[in-house]
DNA sequence: GCCAACGTTGGC
DNA sequence: GCCAACGTTGGC
C-alpha cells in the first residue's frame, strides 16, 4: 500500500463535489510523472490526501481512496474536452486516470502556510506542495501519518489505512 | 542530446 | 493579473 496526495482546484472540482458524488474519475492529469504514478503504482484502497490549489488559502482538505485502478482517460481524445490531446487516441491512449472515492472532509483544513512551517522537519522531503507542480504525488507513510494528525483525520488507523465503518 | 522558446501551474 | 518555477516541444 502506498499513500498519495492529489491537487485539485476547488473552483473546478472540490472535496465537497467529491463528497456529493461519492466517487469520481480523476481525469485531466497531463503530466507524465503523475501519469506513471497512477498507471504503475496506485492500487485499490490506497489512501489519497486531497489538496486544494488555487484556493484561498491553498490547503489540505480531506481524504479519499483509490476505488478503481488506472484506465484510459477518454477526455484525452475528446475534441470537445478542455483536456483534449490530439496525440492521444482510443487505439493508443496517452493518458490514464484512476477513480477516487470520498472518505472524509477534514474538520480542520491545513493551510499551505502551516504545511510549509514543517518544511525543515516532518515534511522535509515532501516534493513540497507549492514548490512542485506534480498533481499526483507519493507521500511517505511517515508524512501521511503526520499530515493526518495535523488535520485531525478520523478515518485512518494507526498504521495509515482507511478505517472502515460498519454499515 | 542540447537548449531556447513556449505554455502551464499555482502562490501571491 | 503578475510572474517565477517548472515541464514540454522542436530545431539544430
Amino acid at each position: 500500500m502506498r499513500h498519495w496526495l492529489v491537487k485539485t482546484e476547488p473552483d473546478v472540482f472540490s472535496i465537497a463535489d467529491l463528497r456529493v458524488l461519492g466517487r469520481s474519475p480523476w481525469d485531466g492529469v497531463r503530466n507524465y510523472q503523475a501519469r506513471n504514478s497512477m498507471r504503475d503504482d496506485m492500487r485499490l484502497g490506497d489512501p489519497v490526501l486531497v489538496y486544494h490549489s488555487n484556493a484561498k488559502p491553498p490547503a489540505l482538505v480531506g481524504l479519499a481512496e483509490v476505488v478503481r485502478e488506472a484506465y484510459p482517460d477518454h477526455t484525452s481524445w475528446d475534441p470537445e474536452s478542455s483536456y483534449h490531446d490530439p496525440a492521444s487516441t482510443p487505439e493508443d491512449p496517452r493518458w490514464c486516470m484512476v477513480d477516487i472515492g470520498w472518505v472524509e472532509t477534514f474538520g480542520r483544513e491545513v493551510p499551505l502556510d502551516e504545511l510549509r512551517s514543517h518544511a525543515d522537519g516532518a515534511l522535509a522531503d515532501m516534493p513540497l506542495v507549492g514548490k512542485s507542480r506534480l498533481s499526483v504525488q507519493p507521500v511517505t507513510p511517515e508524512q501521511f501519518r503526520f499530515l493526518c494528525d495535523l488535520a485531525g483525520a478520523r478515518s485512518v488507523t494507526p498504521t495509515g489505512r482507511i478505517r472502515r465503518r460498519r454499515s
